[in-house]
DNA sequence: CAGTGGTCTAGACCACCTT
DNA sequence: AGGTGGTCTAGACCACTGA
């Protein structure tokens, strides 16, 4: 290691800068997977060739943003979605206190990206991608029909899978059969009509309002890998938010 | 001082903390009011009877939660009203990119607390509480109408102040008055029917569906000090959220 | 027990602002 | 020039974890 660590980066920034970037990509390339623990805060000073306390500031300041977990007397690990964490974090539909909703995969077919999913996956317009429809229930009563598109040959593995092996939880099936880790998403919600064909799923009437959900999911490296779109009925509707 | 700084607080904390607590309550008791800087982190680490580097640490993180400000050369502040900041991080409604709405105080009252409020709040059924009636604009339709409850005697200053000197936005005011700065806030979104009061206000008819949000908003030290319920047009509802 | 991160100190040097 | 916060180092000691 040439001393400062990020070869590339600004060698005006200040080291601390410059060894959180190249720690961030490291951590972003996936190094240190699985449950692996990252190296001693003495070992990487070593490698970067810097003192301790900096690389304490650095570890603690990647903890703080998210990325990492560090326990005394343990070490330090990846903040990785654990399965039952994704779901809080991502779903945001409330009404049953930590429960998961049932889930069912009614359509899975490979279809050419549409203008408004080929702009949100960021692939050319037409280009395959694969296309599932799902319905959500609450003790068999469907609240939430979703369609999702993933782009290809990414999620290849997904387009194969028996589909019985995949639980109610997506994200946690992407990781395993993709090795796709979802780190954000940006969620925008609007009311809308019901459709007929979303009518005869969540067995309702065309003038009821509908709760529509346009969300797109991204990768840590904020790499776009789901654009979903979900409609559910807006008297059910419970939808809660964090601003921090 | 006696070696640590807070003499009520419990002596196995650590002594940063310990540090934190005690100058987190000098700065809400306002002791270096107006423009006056805190004192240098070496007059502090010789009144506290600590390192600097531990008065480095407590200043580096009572500056990351917002409430100092610090800037090199010149010495650490208070944080003052920094009215962009607050601008977009609490308006989730979307539509106009980067406007302001209008914004219209139609009722301002002090009231006994109902049940609901009296829970988000923290007080006591029945306490009083000072209440704003709100109407939110884009080019003179309204399109929310908000009721916002906040606590007495703290927000005492804007039950007395001249509404026309408040500005579109009330966090900023919120600081300027009565010293609070909002830091994160919990939104829950629900659709209703519109009741007569709100349907007069908004020019919607009585089956038309409104999305409903209730906001908590708190301080850094996650003080509830704002509990807010606002009602809008469901077919011009747009609101994004960040999960990360 | 050895190894990890957490706390705390002491001090050198630098970058920036004010006067 | 003098004083401020920002960076970086070096090292001591403690608390916790796991074998």
């Amino acid at each position: 290691m040439g001393g400062a660590g990020a070869p590339g980066a600004d060698p005006r920034l200040p080291l601390h800068a410059r060894v959180k970037d190249d720690l961030l990509r490291r951590v972003k390339a996936n190094e240190w997977a699985g449950d692996a623990a990252l190296p001693p805060e003495s070992a990487l000073a070593k490698e970067y060739e810097i003192s301790v306390g900096t690389v304490r500031r650095v570890l603690t300041e990647l903890a703080a943003e998210g990325y990492l977990e560090r326990q005394q007397g343990r070490g330090t690990y990846i903040r990785r979605a654990s399965f039952q964490h994704s779901l809080f974090r991502f779903f945001r539909m409330h009404g049953r206190e930590g429960q998961i909703p049932d889930s069912r995969i009614l359509d899975r077919d490979t279809v050419p990206a549409e203008a408004q999913v080929a702009e949100a996956l960021g692939v050319a317009e037409g280009t395959d991608v694969l296309h599932l429809l799902r319905l959500r229930l609450w003790e068999e009563t469907p609240f939430l029909v979703e369609d999702i598109w993933v782009p290809l040959p990414l999620f290849d593995p997904l387009a194969e899978v028996d589909l019985t092996e995949v639980g109610p939880l997506l994200y946690p099936a992407y990781e395993q059969l993709a090795g796709v880790i979802i780190g954000s998403a940006t969620e925008q919600l609007s009311i809308e009509q019901a459709s007929p064909a979303v009518a005869a799923l969540l067995d309702c009437s065309l003038i009821d309002p509908l709760v529509r959900i346009d969300r797109t999911a991204r990768t840590h490296a904020d790499q776009v890998v789901e654009y979903r779109r979900s409609y559910g009925l807006a008297k059910s509707f419970q939808y809660q938010v964090e601003i921090n």
